[in-house]
RNA sequence: GGCGCUAUCGUCUAACGGUUUAGGACGCUGCCCUCUCAAGGCGGUAAUACGGGUUCGAUUCCCGUUAGCGCUACCA
């Protein structure tokens, strides 16, 4: 009877500073997974390499993946019944279990200097060979060790892998995938420093914190073999491995920081919704096989199957994401957009704004299907919070002609009689000026669209003239004037 | 170099041997709508890497070639 029956998965990064989207994708896999299938969602801290810590990436992480609306069951801060989910402070049970492996013969003293390690290597690679340890410690004698580890002298713990022997590894996603033992590195498992390696601190925590899928990027396929063989050495259950297909650059390297954003913290400050992001990554390497594309977490959960997942590494296309996001935003609600909207023009040079939330929500409404992102509405349309500064040329040499100031003249005159106009006056108001200097509508509307806003495009006229009102508006039409040629 | 993985439009993908003139989305693009710019509606563009098998029938299964990627650390 297998006890790994109840579902338990894990996201185990690495605290480097940042969450990385590959990694999102690999942590909302196996959030979907689990919530799928009534599973445990584990968040375990990989923090073996004391050279790479980055103060404050634990609390930094959490915050990310908490804004993805990942929440994990059981893992720092949390707590749960397998702890401590921080590796660096589990380094007694990395201790008492590599002396087991020592004393079945399954690992071994090592006490080759770095440099001898690195002439290895180097003589190795000159004549083409497969770089790998020579097993030189593995026949010290029990007294040679002794006398070693009673001098202090440095040392590390290697894998003793076995010779000729074929390894498999069931892969959910590539299924069985073999390995000749033979071409496998004694892979060192506790380091110099006391430390753990990853591959023996994610089996032993695998195992103890009873997690029954792995689910990885693919970039883990090749040290399989090893834990497989590990798990064996101390007679443990394995756990169903997963390997994901990796995140890819444009030009179909894995993605990398060189070659744009990967940081979800990076997209986040760039104004990205989190649903547009996880919605995007989820459909990159999985899809449910139907047509829709734009789906809640919730929807995800609902219909995500590992079994589904392909094998091909898929390209991380920004375009599609802006796509996304401008979905995103569509559906998202008013008061929501709003609370963004208002966020941002604190920071920005309009911070002393005095619009009213009525008025604001009017430019929303106005501006949505103009936007991929929030801020747009801030770039494209300034003109809702501050008069045009400068007015477009091209526009001018198109729109502008010489009776324009007097037709304008006309129509602000015909604003001015009206009282608390609706855009249905505006409209009304402007055909009858129109019609007293004897042109046609057009001759009015793109010029007056140039003094109101400065630009030739954007939402509707009589929308602008509503949420700019009355007062404003003729204002700037006859600062137009003014300054127009 | 060795080992491993992968291979459908430019990109993300659908097709779980036959319903396929290979479907959708993004991008690009044409038309319509229209006060502009968008949005929207209706179209268009563009793919099974190559060669062998298996089969009555291969995008789908097998083998090889090629290409791409990953791994090859006392990093994860």
């Amino acid at each position: 009877m297998s006890y790994l029956n109840q579902i338990r998965v894990r996201f185990a990064p690495s605290p480097t500073g940042y969450l990385h989207v590959g990694g999102l994708r690999t942590a909302l896999y196996n959030y979907l997974f689990a919530r799928k299938n009534g599973g445990v969602f584990v968040l375990r801290i990989e923090d073996t390499d004391r050279a790479r810590y980055v103060e404050g990436a634990v609390e930094n992480l959490i915050v990310t993946l908490k804004w993805c609306g990942l929440d994990y069951d059981e893992g720092p801060q949390l707590g749960g019944n397998y702890g401590s989910y921080i590796q660096s402070e589990r380094l007694e049970i990395y201790k008492k279990h590599i002396q087991i492996l020592i004393e079945l013969k399954k690992a071994y003293y090592c006490f080759c200097t770095p440099e001898r390690i690195t002439e290895l290597r180097d003589s190795q690679q000159k004549v083409n060979q497969q770089t790998k340890y020579d097993k030189l410690c593995l026949h010290l004698t029990q007294n040679e060790i002794e006398e070693k580890l009673k001098n202090n002298l440095p040392h590390v713990v290697r894998l003793n892998i076995e010779i000729d022997k074929k390894v498999i590894v069931e892969d959910i996603i590539r299924g069985k995938v073999e390995f000749d033992s033979n071409l496998l590195d004694d892979q060192v498992l506790l380091k110099g420093d006391g430390y753990p390696t990853y591959h023996l601190a994610n089996v032993i925590d695998d195992h103890l914190m009873k997690i029954s899928h792995v689910i990885r990027g693919e970039e883990w396929l090749p040290s399989t073999p090893k834990h497989v063989l590990l798990y064996d050495a101390f007679g443990w259950e394995k756990p169903v491995f997963a390997h994901l297909p990796l995140l890819l650059n444009p030009d179909k390297s894995k993605l990398s920081k060189r070659q744009g954003d990967v940081a979800v913290e990076d997209y986040r400050s760039k104004g990205y919704l989190s649903e547009s992001l996880v919605n995007f990554v989820a459909l990159l390497g999985w899809n449910p096989g139907i047509e829709q594309e734009i789906f809640s977490l919730d929807e995800l959960v609902e219909l995500f199957s590992i079994d589904a997942v392909n094998k091909a590494g898929a390209v991380f296309n920004i375009e599609k994401l802006n796509a996304f996001n401008f979905e995103h935003l569509r559906k998202k609600d008013d008061r929501e957009v709003l609370r963004i909207l208002k966020d941002l023009l604190t920071k920005s040079k309009y911070s002393n704004h005095s619009l009213a939330d009525d008025t604001l929500l009017l430019i929303i409404e106005a501006m949505r299907p103009r936007i991929s992102f929030v801020k747009d509405i801030i770039e494209n349309s300034p003109y809702f919070f501050e008069p045009p500064e400068s007015y477009d040329q091209e526009v001018i040499k198109k729109r502008w002609e010489e009776d324009t100031p007097n037709y304008l003249r006309t129509l602000a005159e015909e604003y001015s009689r009206l009282n608390t106009p609706s855009k249905d006056d505006y409209e009304k108001a402007l055909h009858k000026a129109a019609e007293t200097c004897g042109v046609g509508n057009g001759k009015l509307i793109h010029s007056l669209r140039l003094a109101l806003s400065g630009v030739g495009g954007g939402p509707g006229l009589y929308d602008i003239l509503f949420i700019l009102g009355k007062e404003e508006s003729i204002k700037r039409i006859y600062t137009a004037i003014e300054r127009i040629k």
